[in-house]
DNA sequence: CGAGGGGTTGACGTTGTTCAATGAGCGTGG
DNA sequence: CCACGCTCATTGAACAACGTCAACCCCTCG
């Protein structure tokens, strides 16, 4: 995989300020945000860059200062261990502030590598302590949105710990439709999921031909169809039913501070 | 398990400030903090409660206005399946701030639960708010607490999800071992480990028979001895390089802020 | 002294891995 | 244009890791 750092360059020229309309969707659906806000978090972000499937945004151990918010494309938290295998920890969809969490940790824990072709801005975090000190709100809705990825951990510990065979992979499919939809990238029943077999294994601990086996039975039993970059959920109930999908844990409802 | 709130009544009158020595190791592990800080602290807690082995600290779903602090005894935050299946997704240990994700969230996503008799102390949020009025740095040490929480969560999705058999175990006892290091909780290479196999187990994503056999076989490979509440490490190195334990995601390196 | 929790062990069944072979699709260079 | 190499998906058979069922032990506590 080449490094985010050696290959990319800016794709816009600075001015007009990127379009992160899916974030603030994300952000409204826990918090009220005036328009004013919002701007004002857009008119700090920084270049836009394209990134290739396979580059890395940070690397784990990397100290940096900035943090990134997905416009398009997907990404991947992970970790891997000293034979090459690969833990992914979080799937990040446009829309997601994906590593805000090296704001207070300065040093990060894991490395984040877009999955497919990906345009994120970034956001030096000199103009986060910057945003926080003028309105101190910022900081709560930051550190709640960091605590959401918290207990998106703690959910994924219950699926690989606790579920097996199809029900760990539907679990997989629920949540990134349900979060999929809050920034209207689902059409229907059907939604982008462009994760590679291998990569779904490396999300639940698998391996890419017990995946291969078990998505097959899942079309088998009509739960899903679509074996390609979308899938469409024929049968959410009982999707959702099969995996104890819960959206609870992705604090997605309105609430107020 | 009888509910915390139904049983428990406060273990001291008020008055003396309880001893968060153990606390104020690990923040000052992290950053700088002067006495006169650590005293604000501790000024701001509350009442000090005894807890029994299997009392509740808060439940899943509850909205609580308070954090607990646990000064004695092992606690564990757990979700728990429809079949009654539970994964425990962090062993806590004396010093530390257990339910502070609670203050950002609100809503707990998952339940915590003492694992032996404990002693805890409340803070109520809206004294942690006035501490963060009073001293933003204090918002800063919080958040990054809870982050380090985040950060155990994903070593341990990559421990679960790639590691298998003893090396699994062996890492579970190298994090607590680490962790009751700082709070002087080890004697030479020996620890307090009061899990029972099932509650290992719970927190592994294995049964207590194969946790059983397991043990058996890092007793027989020399790693550790013990059988009980203590667990002695008899090869660090050795433990360490089966379990591939790097302790940086625990972030006890020193750093400034 | 009886119940209940924790630990130990064995035989056997299931889930998931490994090894291996095959094919489809797609971009690149000759 | 086609050949080639690459990634990804598919499938089968043998195998290992782990779970299930069951019996038994010890200890503690009421």
């Amino acid at each position: 995989m080449r490094n985010f750092l050696d290959t990319q360059l800016p794709a816009t020229a600075g001015g007009a300020a990127p379009d992160i309309s899916k974030f603030l969707a994300t952000i409204r659906k826990r918090f009220s945000l005036s328009e004013h806000e919002g701007d004002m978090i857009a008119a700090q972000l920084q270049d836009v860059f394209e990134l290739k499937a396979g580059d890395y945004l940070v690397h784990e151990g990397e100290k940096i200062g900035y943090s990134s918010l997905i416009l398009e494309g997907f990404a991947a938290r992970f970790k891997e261990t000293a034979a090459g295998e690969r833990q992914i920890m979080e799937v990040q969809i446009p829309g997601d502030f994906v590593d805000l969490h090296s704001y207070p940790l300065e040093v990060l824990d894991h490395s984040i590598a877009a999955l497919t072709p990906c345009k994120v801005a970034r956001l030096p975090h000199r103009a986060l302590t910057q945003l926080i000190e003028d309105h101190p709100r910022f900081a709560r809705i930051l550190w709640f949105s960091t605590m959401v990825d918290a207990s998106m951990h703690r959910e994924w510990l219950l699926n690989i710990g606790t579920r097996n065979g199809m029900a760990r992979i539907a679990h997989l499919m629920c949540e990134i439709y349900s979060r999929s939809e809050v920034v209207g990238l689902t059409d229907g029943g059907s939604f982008r999921f462009p994760l590679s077999q291998t990569q779904i294994g490396e999300c639940l601990g698998y391996t890419q031909m017990h995946v291969n086996r078990m998505l097959k039975k899942l079309r088998q039993t009509g739960l899903i169809a679509g074996t390609g970059q979308v899938v469409e959920i024929l049968d959410w109930d009982g999707l959702a039913q099969l995996s104890e999908f819960d959206p609870a844990y992705l604090y997605l409802t309105g609430r107020e501070s």
